[in-house]
RNA sequence: GGGUCGGUAGCUCAGCCGGUAGAGCAGCGGACUUUUAAUCCGUUGGUCCCGAGUUCGAAUCUCGGCCGACCCA
């Protein structure tokens, strides 16, 4: 197997050739790219200590500092200058004058490039206009840089540039930069969350010999040595349920699982998603958990429940619904009575008339829920929990004890999209090898979402796994709510697209 | 998989009535010692996504393809 290297993007054009042309005299002059330049000062810090100071008090305190950054704004007044860099924290601006840094400094500085990484030293000061600046009395060029930036004032506006070059986004986007923070925010806070109630964090095989724990398609791999497939992971569910056996009886895992199905706004082959397993409690239990966490997220990193999201707005701090799945059908469509949803034969002929995607061999559970996915689903707008899932649709959860043809099982739909789905885990081993049984007859069948039987699992069960909650959520659909983006692609730095041609 | 829209200078876009390509920003040269997307003067820069067709002539019209966005399945 060989490695096709990147090739090289043949866009050469004038403005990269200046440059290089540039860089070459600095290799010429010393070291081209230094790293000996001590930044101690972050731009934001600067602001929140100093910003309020009045000139006066600034020209009496002599504030030295040493800030870094890339050049985003240049403005060149003959004989003094003012540069705007960026840094990790935000941006400021810096002054610099024939009379401080010398002709020589400031005569290359007019050579510098909007996007070059400069560092400077000087002393804190106020403009006339009274925006806090760096009276630059040391400036170098700490990284030249080859390609311009784009458009300084509407920055990157394309769509595909934006997930390609996620790089050039970030420099030139704020609100991209923001999204980041929040999701890098929410998965910390979701991390106390579980901290704070006693969970450990694990971390469990992503290669695995036997998918397991959802219903998709998976990737394969090869490992040479062994010579054998792998796949990678669709889901953690089964080993993180082996820990719950071995006696760690809250776990968490936060990683990427893979499925292989199209791309779409909602869907990245790889994706994230929290799952946690807690012994002794039940699928009750986890609604009201799952509640608390959203609530308490949303409140650690937007400081408020209410969540604007593509023009409507809902509010997590409220009781989140709860419909089982022939309530929510009815909800949007009342016509249909409790006789009809439950008569097989008149589910089915709604499906077909509705060209609605369903198995005509399901049994009335599964036919309701084809149903619901079709008509209902993407309408729940507000947080809503529907349960009462079909067992033959829930391989791996525990059967109602009432009745046994549904599960204890629910699905957390927001702003029409499902972004958690939990359960009272099936904890008898019996009951489990028959699920799979069944699950591999219908694979076999050719449904070729359907489970794999992992004998190891069911050896673990038959171990004695404790009465266990379990619960995944989606991390990338719970932050393109919190930051309002229509796009998974919004959400994932760097999301799969097709090969640039 | 189907439909709609888009791809023109490094970036943001105009041009689409068929006559051989333009603005702003960025770059280069010049003026300017408190600017704020600085301003002013001058100036370089293009595989108009790719391929075929129609035509005397195609960025522009037609067909096919590639990539992306959105909607639908």
């Amino acid at each position: 197997m060989t490695t096709q290297p990147t090739p090289a993007p043949q866009d050469e054009n004038q403005i990269i050739a200046e440059r290089r042309a540039k860089l070459t005299e600095l290799r010429k002059t010393g070291v081209a790219f230094p790293n000996d330049f001590e930044r101690k000062d972050f731009a934001a810090e600067l602001h929140a200590a100093h910003g309020e100071k009045s000139h006066d008090e600034l020209e009496a305190a002599q504030i030295p500092v040493a800030v870094a950054g890339r050049m985003m704004l240049k403005r060149v007044m003959g004989k003094a200058s003012f540069a705007t860099v960026q840094d990790m924290s935000g941006r400021i601006q810096l002054f610099i004058s024939n009379g401080e840094v010398g002709e020589e400094t400031h005569a290359a500085f007019k050579h510098y490039d909007l996007g070059d990484i400069l560092g400077a030293t000087g002393v804190l000061f106020k403009t006339k206009t009274g925006e806090l600046s760096v009276r630059v009395t040391g400036l170098r060029l700490l990284t030249k840089a080859l390609r311009p930036l784009p458009e300084k004032f509407h920055g990157l506006t394309d769509q595909e540039q934006k997930y390609r070059q996620r790089y050039v986004d970030l420099i030139t986007n704020e609100d991209t930069r923001k999204t980041f923070i929040i999701r890098s925010r929410v998965i910390q806070a979701i991390r106390e969350f579980f901290m704070a109630h006693g969970y450990l964090e694990v971390e469990t095989p992503m290669m695995h010999t036997i998918p397991g724990g959802a219903s998709a398609k998976p990737f394969t791999t090869h490992h040479n040595a062994l010579d054998m497939e792998l796949y990678l992971r669709i889901a953690p569910e089964l080993y993180l349920k082996r820990l719950v056996v071995g006696g760690f009886e809250k776990v968490f895992e936060i990683n990427r699982n893979f499925r292989n199905e199209g791309l779409s706004t909602r869907h990245n082959p790889e994706f994230t998603m929290i799952e946690f397993y807690e012994a002794y409690r039940d699928y009750q239990y986890l609604m009201d958990f799952t509640e608390r966490l959203f609530r308490e997220v949303a409140l650690k990193v937007l400081g408020t429940t209410v969540v604007s999201y593509q023009g409507k707005e809902l509010d997590l701090g409220k009781p989140f619904h709860r419909l089982t799945i022939v309530q929510a059908i009815q909800k949007y469509h009342p016509q249909f009575s409790d006789a009809q949803l439950n008569d097989r034969d008149f589910l089915l002929n709604e499906l077909q008339d509705l060209k609605a995607k369903h198995k005509p061999d399901d049994a009335i559970g599964g036919l309701q829920l084809s149903l619901f996915e079709e008509l209902s689903e993407h309408q729940l707008f507000e947080p809503t929990f529907i349960v009462d899932y079909p067992a033959e649709a829930s391989p791996l959860a525990r059967r109602s004890d009432s009745r046994p043809a549904i599960t204890e099982r629910f699905e957390l739909f927001i702003v029409g999209r499902e972004i958690a789905n939990g359960f009272s885990e099936l904890n008898d081993p019996e009951d489990q090898e028959a699920r799979f049984d069944a699950q591999v007859a219908a694979k076999e069948a050719g449904d070729e979402e359907a489970m794999f039987k992992d004998g190891d699992y069911i050896r673990a069960l038959e171990h004695g796994l404790p009465p266990t909650a379990g619960e995944g959520i989606g991390i990338d659909r719970l932050v393109m709510l919190l930051t309002d983006s229509p796009s998974i692609r919004d959400v994932i730095l760097f999301p799969h697209m097709r090969p640039e041609v």
